[in-house]
DNA sequence: GTGTTATCGTTGGTTCAAACAACGTTAGGT
DNA sequence: ACCTAACGTTGTTTGAACCAACGATAACAC
């Protein structure tokens, strides 16, 4: 019984868009574990918007990213705690917790660029440079017309 | 401040293809939540491998799937519970458990296979059929030339 | 044969992400 | 002044992925 058929997903799964999406996602975690902190794409992700995008309240972030206060609020919190990001209250809503990136924090974002990048490079490796841009263009119009936010 | 800025993520995660792959799984994800059980993924990558491949010991189809015995332990437990699957020791190895889909789980997976392809079709949207194929084939390559298990 | 190594199913536990609910606080609209 | 809505926060739930360990069984070495 040594006959160790090759190991390929069914042709039903393999249909699929999804499917696809999560077990390039997983793959993509599991390498970025290996490079960086579990946090450190949750951190890559906030950190990234506040230096595009400059100050941002938590609610914003969450829009853009795709997350929810929920989320947004646990990772501002240890941003917070590890100074990588200043917290205060907006003075013109004092509803809204204004967050910017700290210095710290840029270098911190700096950081995980480069982890991600050779992420991205393992990840994308059997993939030619004209197909990885291709790949990037499809990936994008999908999540373009969908909407970002479950509520 | 009524000035709605468009919700767009930063280039720095537009640029990577993982961080895509997140997003698109996570809508994927919601979406196939409107339209079967949570549970529905994971059933549904099970049963298709045993469909397409025959009665199969847990352990083959964790490494036929991606996933560890662990996770696979549990899917087939809930399935053989809703009498979808049919568990029996494997008489030639009893370590093994031979696992094979009921007539029962085959209509459940056809069902599962309905709903999919609705899902599928809303995340594709976006895409003309030529785009749609070859996003399947990039990402295809992707996961040939990975290894499918963590161990 | 006997002992070692390896595989399998199973149980238990950890971590993370995603989503929902509820609360007090604050703004805005009427 | 009232009602509605948004914001931050806390808490809980669910699923996925992963790791560690155990008894049972099998395969292999000697």
């Amino acid at each position: 019984m040594t006959e160790n058929e090759t190991t390929a997903p069914p042709a039903r799964l393999r249909a699929l868009l999804s499917w696809q999406a999560n077990r390039v996602n997983v793959l993509g975690s599991r390498l970025t574990g290996t490079r960086m902190p579990a946090t450190g794409r949750a951190d890559f992700a906030v950190l990234a918007a506040l230096e595009e995008y400059g100050p941002l309240s938590q609610a914003d972030l969450g829009r853009q990213l795709g997350l929810d206060r929920n989320t947004i609020n646990g990772i501002a919190t240890r941003l917070d705690e590890a100074k990588h990001i200043l917290r205060a209250t907006d003075a013109a809503d004092r509803r809204r917790n204004t967050v910017a990136i700290t210095p710290l924090g840029q270098r911190y974002l700096d950081q995980l660029q480069t982890a991600t990048d050779r992420v991205q490079a393992e990840l994308a490796a059997p993939l030619s440079k004209a197909e990885a841009a291709q790949l990037q263009t499809l990936l994008g119009k999908i999540l373009d017309t969908h909407p970002g936010l479950p509520s």
